[in-house]
DNA sequence: TCTGGGGTCCTAGGACCC
DNA sequence: TCTGGGGTCCTAGGACCC
């Protein structure tokens, strides 16, 4: 097998990955602007105020779980004074801008693996006390911003990223964790359990437990080709990278999205066309816009509809669709109306009460790529110019200060968000007020 | 009443072509 | 006994991540 990176590293020294992941960071960005909450559980609800999608480590302890829906808690969270909030993105947006920053100030190059979470390149760092130099990161982003983070230290990604569940796990008041050396890598191993492990979800770790494998050690001592057979060349990479052979490439520049999908709950169920039809213009706009901050435009539209499939009793029916543009397109009507195209083939009345629908574009193509078709009528450059300001202003102004006409968005489709909190960073009219 | 949303990658199987 | 073989493209479905 040998080493499968493809970096130049003939250049290179050694390979050393820093994992540093923010703690709880949706419930801590609330409890930053909120001191009194210290303490107290913290929970902070999806879209639509559906489910718990993260938790303070008070809520943890006393037995809130993720992904629960919220409204199996209502009881639970006023007996026990939980803090309850809806997602409130643009603040956490902001907030891991500036994790981000304090990051990249450290290393020379750093990926942003997620909105709390980033790989800090430290091959070849001058710094020859990596332990300390983690140290030195948790304190200045405490410092700076007040989010605390813990740093996992090790030869891969995927070790890194375990360093860091065991900082959280068995360094806490320490926050930090270096697999320096074998010997530490190996008590890592033996300490997480597959389930625990960083690539392996519910269906592998399942099928590792029916064949007497319960912990990451165990797991890297199975046969590669046992591996490969059984866990696809994914897990056999994820194999190597936990023998310590980096397998998972540095990704420093973020990449275009291939894919963009924006689909939500109907505030309701609803069988009422017209409600789905506003909603699914809606979700095909903010694909446009999406599309347009990428450079990128869609060759393909696909519509998604779907009942509601916990309420056992009612008619079910879902289906999606995917619909070829004429020409590739950004185009906010273009889009929204081969959206409306495919609802009308795929909408079913009747009893269907609908829960969710979607749009998504596909087959993403650079934006000065298109190849114009000759018999396109519409005036791509007057389009372009129109929603190039349209973008401006809405960025500037708040979004959908702007909207197109098509665009018949009214009351009848809003998100549920009934303990949003304010925009401390990044509204002026919600900035925090000090007393003095 | 109320069960998230947005991604990626891999594999298998069918259609089609030469 | 023995259905040709190999390539590509597309789609659906599965598994995983945050």
């Amino acid at each position: 097998m040998g080493r499968c990176y493809n970096h130049h590293h003939s250049t290179r020294r050694h390979d050393m990955y820093a994992l540093v992941d923010c703690n709880n960071f949706y419930a801590s960005c609330e409890r930053l602007f909120q001191p009194h909450l210290n303490g107290r559980p913290i929970v902070v609800l999806s879209n639509n105020d559906g489910c718990v999608i993260a938790r303070s480590d008070e809520a943890k302890e006393i037995g809130v779980v993720m992904g629960t829906p919220a409204y199996m808690f209502q009881e639970f969270f006023k007996k026990n004074n939980v803090a309850v909030f809806s997602s409130n993105y643009t603040l956490y947006g902001d907030l891991s801008d500036r994790v981000m920053t304090t990051l990249a100030g450290f290393v020379p190059r750093l990926e942003i693996y997620s909105i709390d979470e980033a790989f800090l390149d430290m091959g070849d760092l001058a710094y020859t006390d990596l332990l300390q130099l983690g140290l030195d990161i948790k304190k200045m982003i405490a410092k700076n911003i007040g989010i605390p983070v813990c740093v996992g230290i090790a030869p891969t990604k995927a070790l890194a990223k375990m360093a860091n569940r065991y900082a959280k796990k068995k360094c806490k008041s320490v926050g930090v964790f270096y697999a320096a050396n074998q010997e530490l890598i190996k008590d890592m191993l033996e300490f997480t359990e597959v389930e625990n492990t960083w690539g392996i979800g519910r269906q592998h770790a399942l099928l590792l437990n029916r064949n007497n494998i319960y912990t990451a050690k165990e797991f890297t001592e199975m046969p590669a080709d046992w591996v490969r057979k059984k866990m696809s060349v994914v897990g056999l990479r994820l194999w190597n990278e936990l023998r310590g052979v980096p397998c998972i490439e540095w990704e420093f520049e973020p990449k275009a999205k291939k894919n963009i999908c924006t689909s939500r709950s109907l505030g309701k169920i609803t069988n009422d066309l017209s409600v789905i039809k506003e909603a699914i213009s809606n979700h095909a706009s903010v694909c446009a816009l999406k599309l347009r901050n990428q450079h990128t435009v869609c060759r393909k539209v696909q519509v998604l509809i779907a009942t509601n499939p916990h309420k056992l009793n009612h008619k079910q029916y879902s289906h999606s669709i995917v619909i070829e543009c004429e020409t590739p397109t950004n185009a906010t009507g273009e889009i929204i109306s081969y959206a409306l195209k495919c609802l009308d083939i795929i909408y079913k009345p009747g009893d269907y009460l609908y829960m969710k629908c979607g749009v998504l574009v596909l087959d993403l193509i650079p934006q000065h790529h298109i190849q114009v078709n000759l018999f396109d009528v519409r005036n791509r450059q007057r389009d372009e110019k129109i929603l190039l300001a349209m973008d401006k202003i809405n960025k500037l102004m708040g979004k959908d200060t702007v909207r197109m006409a098509v665009q018949r968005f009214d009351r009848r489709f809003r998100l549920r968000a009934d303990h949003v909190s304010k925009k401390y960073t990044t509204n002026f009219k919600e900035i925090l007020k000090i007393k003095i």
